[in-house]
DNA sequence: TTTCGTTTTAAACGTATGTTTGAAACGATT
DNA sequence: AATCGTTTCAAACATACGTTTAAAACGAAA
């Protein structure tokens, strides 16, 4: 094997204590006594700690937004990809999500907190990184949104997708722990992706909510 | 002064760099330097950096939780406590977070941006004393929001409360990130307190979509 | 003015981190 | 079998952190 497989050994162990611990808390020691490995491989095969970091959300990003990408131009060769309802719009990302899960003893779990930590936790590098590789497919998809949601005033469907993503991230970020209070409270391990499944009309009614400054735009035009 | 102005420095300074940067992300070299004050400062009047941290968010979420408190207790006498809508009661939230500010130049960013972090950022002791501290006030007001929302099942409620925390800590946490980018795209630099209120239709309506499982619950029934 | 508890100070301690180094081991090519 | 680029390895490096220490400075009480 050309490059042996210590990359891919680096890789599974980082992003599984990402996941687990965040950033700033997970040092290269103990991913690399992980993965059985030796110390000085992250910097040999990444350059450094924070190359790790984004290589371990390209490796689990860049198939989910392919994915996502060849979704939206299905939908747009259709035809109707302008008048996707919010709905529809919010269960095509949960759909992508649990589709992709190609590793083994990868959880649905650990994806959706990566994704969590990578709003929450970003130390300005990842958020910068990840917006300039995958801004443009982000900004595509929120076109979309913001078609299936009319009346609503711009600067306030700004932040109303923002709430949105909050939401998301919060969630995702928290799943494990708030699952495990779920069970201890209501006695039901409900699963992963019906969690996800929950959030779409919470969200989707949120978004289409009367407007609270509506008539200030209404008054304008 | 018995106890000289050296814990309100350090408090103040600790207060402005955790909201700016994180716990981690700030040491105690540079809390006591921007405070004009000996390192060694913080380990005698707080004990420990951990202490530091716990101390700083009593002095702001004391008058902000007492102030909620009375408030409940008002409406309870009034009687109408049990019948909030909830518009009504996330105003209160707001009306309340806006009412304190009390000290000078401390900023209702600064506020926004700790409490944000207390539910992104810690690092299990500060959530654990918060919960301990503060958990039955945060339990009370809670009762009330779930009252205010009939027909949705109580597994379907407990996630939705946490769609509605997320979207509140995320929002509030990157409140002034967020103002800055809608600043650039839309020129038009809403105020904080403004944008607390828009959250309220959002998290309003999210709360009273129609249920995705209530057929289950009903069928149960 | 002396005393004594409190507070401040400079310096050091111990530990943990990311990174670098130079030699050793490896593996395919000649 | 010898060579050479690649990869691994143990060890050390440089730095930053929270914390501790012991002496100095302070300030009210005697």
């Amino acid at each position: 094997m050309a490059q042996s497989d210590t990359v891919k050994r680096i890789l599974d162990a980082a992003e599984q204590l990402f996941a687990e611990k965040g950033f700033a808390e997970t040092s290269l020691r103990l991913i690399t006594s992980k993965a059985g490995v030796n110390l000085a491989a992250v910097n040999y095969h990444f350059g450094s700690k924070k190359a790790l970091i984004q290589a371990v959300f390209v490796r689990f990003l860049d198939p989910f937004v392919s994915s996502l990408e060849r979704e939206l131009d299905l939908r747009e060769q259709r035809g109707d990809a302008a008048q996707q309802s919010l709905e529809t719009l919010l269960e095509m990302l949960v759909d992508q999500a649990l589709a992709v899960k190609p590793r083994s003893g990868n959880d649905l779990a650990t994806f959706m907190r990566l994704l969590g930590l990578a709003f929450s936790q970003s130390q300005g590098h990842l958020r910068k990184y990840l917006s300039e590789v995958y801004g443009k497919v982000f900004q595509r998809y929120m076109g979309l949104v913001v078609g299936a949601v009319p009346g609503i005033p711009p600067q306030e469907l700004f932040w109303r997708v923002h709430f949105m993503l909050g939401s998301a991230a919060f969630t995702m970020s928290s799943m494990k722990a708030l699952r495990a209070i779920a069970e201890a409270e209501l006695g039901e391990p409900r699963p992963v992706d019906s969690v996800l499944r929950l959030m779409v009309p919470f969200l989707a009614a949120g978004m289409r909510a009367d407007s609270a400054v509506a008539q200030d735009h209404a008054a304008l035009a």
